[in-house]
DNA sequence: ATAGGTTTTGTCAAGCTTTTGTACAT
DNA sequence: ATGTACAAAAGCTTGACAAAACCTAT
């Protein structure tokens, strides 16, 4: 493989060795090797990127940004972020009331990854991350107010039409005073990507609406949500009367209550990409037998 | 939906801005919003109707008498459905826990109509019918449920983006213990539509987190919102609190507790597009001092 | 993803940096990013936002209209925004060889409407459109490339995971020879949101290949498409031999070949949309049966 | 239709900072 | 080769100005 000196790179690439080191000190553009003598040693990987560079110069694109779209195309498609990073970006625009600010994260994010990335890793954990700056008083209410709406807004975008098609069915509810049902939109959005469709009942459900929907639509599965584990104690009996007829699945919280047995209902504990994949299965080999 | 400035019209209709400022004041022809400065601002129905008067007076019928028949003309333009008709097909979709079906009549209506429309016209009304037969005994709460589950998420995502721009700001939010935000949120999509930047607490939010995100947005105005009358009472000491530091109104049920007297609080009694003209311009007002 | 400076800006745009900043600070058109020094940011969405402005000025509408319409133009505010309009935009943006302009368009579009909207009233009519004006000579081969290349990528994102599921299975593929696959994925995600679980060969494929995949399969459909009608001739004695076995649907121009039957295998020559559901409506009568 | 006042909007300037190519001393 | 320096170019903010367009009232 061929090794360039800087006076060889300069001429190859019509950059001055000056303007090289300038860009290699400022923008770590080059990372040359260097001889015993400390010359510095450049690849053709180092004048393709040098050629880059001067490309998106020319296109009148200022230094520093050409320097990074130079480094970024060499990365392949590595130019996105990490999901902590992500998250960051997504709290800080919240946090700030900036409606528009979380939108725009949103739709880039949407824009390279698939919905199960977009829920798990990025909207549910600074769900959680929020739960818990609240409780340790570092979040005001508003702001929680505030995330909520955004977020249910997208979510319920994103859910548009989760009604259609040949899926099989499931209802969706979250149980009597809970008003928490992001959690549980997230997981209805899981499924449809599975193809079920979904019939959203909303926060706080009486159990009995519960039990009339499903009588009437005869889903293959009951989705019941809380994320305070309490709400389940009051509800016990109607929530057995109503797997009776249906199956029964819990989720958040009242997952862990513990006042329901294993094999009564469906516990939902994990991500959420992973149970629908879960009941999902369930349902595949329901139907073959 | 574009706006013409006075200048604008004058060129399209062929009319000189005196004129059109004439009709204006002796038939009513024209009722154009104004801007924050007072300018007046007209929509492409003014062109229309401007085009109408001048094709009249050109067929030889003195200006009062044409100015009647244009206005008249509109009148009976209504090509399509009636909104009672609409309402009774979302009706029926959300009655049989019909998504799609729901979704499609609102996009058919929101192709044809103006958002004011669907919203005053349309979902509100369909929102109280609905209270009423849930009232009568006559609707399930799993309907409710389902109607308000998925009108939320289309109002939501019309909302999109209601943050952005330079307007004036609203920020929007529910009494303590009220979950019903529909009403709300619709009134911020008629705000939205008027230039207004909204930031949006949600339902049930606590007057103090209120408090603190005005402080920190310095809002042109606060809504605070109740379908139920009883909401008010318990918070009237708040409410009149933050009433000294920023313009509040209230809106929905709560407007009419009888609590609070008109010269500590707006009240939004009348439909969301006259209300949010009101408020709209008293803010204009206000600007102007 | 390209990172402007307002001078670069200001000449890909034709406004004056002066007047950009103005723009800013009085209609907030736009929210650049900062550099760590202060220095403005751009993206390419911005210079989009920034000739809407531009276009709207020159149509007589004044500046602060202008700012607000362009503006709601991006937040999808479909009351105005025509499908037309949207095509006209998307068609705008990829003639100009603008991904992420391109892609900004159909973010918002997809935020706002259905999938089925989106394909049917703007992503396959653009298709159409673009093939038209190439035949004419008004499109260079070139755009019609990227033009193809950043909406496979787009439809493909959507098309994440649609073999994941329970829904009925359809298998689909090209006719041998054919290139254009986008009406084919476009079709594959209409099935997807109905429920289906798609099995996709893709391009140029041989029709052993799809009955070798089918055998295993067992689908309740296999979709053949061809854009130009001549890929049929060569073949129809392997489809009739597939169509023994399977439930055959032929989609594009071969469907009207009139090579085959209509007792033979099913034609799809509407839109995607109702096609959609016309198999699946099918599939659900077989499946009671 | 005119007069007199206001709003809107593109442009410019002053004073200061950031960026970036080039130069110079070690 | 390294490190520092420097100066031109490009940006930033604040504030202001003037022409054009609009307003009301007579």
């Amino acid at each position: 493989m061929t090794v360039l000196r800087i006076g060889e790179l300069s001429k190859r690439s019509g950059v001055s060795p000056e303007l090289l080191r300038a860009w290699e000190r400022r923008y770590g553009l080059l990372r040359p090797t260097r001889s015993r003598g400390g010359l510095r040693l450049y690849s053709p990987a180092d004048l393709e990127r040098v050629r880059r560079m001067r490309q998106h110069l020319d296109g009148g694109v200022a230094a520093a940004e050409a320097a990074a779209l130079a480094l970024q195309d060499e990365a392949g498609d590595h130019t996105s972020a990490s999901p902590e990073a992500i998250r960051a970006q997504l709290a800080g625009a919240l946090d700030r009331f900036d409606e528009p600010g979380a939108q725009t994260v949103l739709d880039r994010l949407l824009a390279v990854t698939s919905l199960d990335t977009l829920l798990g890793a990025v909207v549910l954990p600074y769900l959680h991350e929020l739960g818990d700056r609240w409780e340790r008083g570092e979040a005001s209410v508003a702001q929680e107010h505030f995330a909520s709406g955004v977020l249910r807004g997208r979510l319920l975008g994103l859910a548009r039409g989760w009604g259609l098609g040949v899926g099989p069915v499931a209802v969706l509810a979250c149980l009597p005073g809970e008003q928490h049902d992001l959690g549980l939109i997230a997981f209805g959005l899981a499924l449809r990507s599975r193809g079920w469709r979904i019939v959203y009942l909303g926060p706080d459900a009486p159990l009995d609406t519960v039990a009339e929907a499903s009588r009437g639509l005869q889903p293959s599965l009951v989705v019941l949500h809380a994320v305070s584990g309490e709400r389940m104690q009051p509800v016990v009996a109607q929530v057995r009367a109503l797997a009776l007829h249906h199956r029964v699945a819990v989720g958040g919280a009242a997952a862990e209550s513990g006042v329901l047995d294993a094999d009564e209902v469906l516990f939902l504990a994990g991500d959420v990409a992973s149970e629908a994949a879960l009941v999902t299965t369930l349902v595949q080999e329901g139907a073959a037998t």
